[in-house]
DNA sequence: GCCAACGTTGGC
DNA sequence: GCCAACGTTGGC
């Protein structure tokens, strides 16, 4: 099982967007970054990742889940060749971070020093160590067993 | 609003 | 294949 975490603006999609789309969840649309889209192909349904409030709040709010695998990007433009470039997954919201978990406070704890939000800030989809994620939860008042379904 | 870091593009 | 120029992201 891994764990990720996604970035977003919440001016152009929060966490309240995210909950609002449900159980079904939504297309993680938009990515433009070949690292990132590697690591949504990756991505199994049932892992969970982080939902990271970038520019505006710059903290983690939220538990997602992936629901959808890896499929193309509805919002791409079409390629010539029919292969897909622009793939998205789609993540539906498990639970809130009732203390969300700041980019400060990150990189302000030595057993979270290494992960890739501190150390590469433009990577919009980032993989996360069991570890790291569990440090998070607790940090964050998250229930485990909660988070993790 | 500024700028550093990073990725991509295109001329050579 | 190198690298300068450019665009974008996101922290500050």
């Amino acid at each position: 099982m891994a764990f990720w975490l996604f970035k977003s603006e919440p001016a152009t999609w929060s966490w309240d967007h995210q909950k609002r789309a449900g159980a079904k969840g939504q297309e993680w649309d938009g990515v433009r970054n070949y690292q990132a889209r590697n690591f949504m192909r990756a991505m199994k349904t049932g892992e969970r990742g982080f939902f990271y409030h970038s520019n505006d709040g710059k903290e983690i709010v939220g538990i997602v889940e992936v629901v959808g695998e890896v499929h193309p990007d509805s919002t791409a433009p079409p390629s010539k060749d029919g292969v897909a470039i622009w793939e998205c997954v789609d993540l539906a919201a498990v639970t809130d971070v009732p203390r969300p978990v700041s980019l400060e406070t990150i990189k302000a704890d030595p057993r979270l020093k290494d992960m890739v939000l501190a150390t590469n800030s433009r990577l919009s989809v980032q993989p996360v160590t069991e570890a790291e994620f569990r440090t998070i939860c607790e940090m964050g008042g998250v229930d485990l067993s909660e988070a993790l379904g």
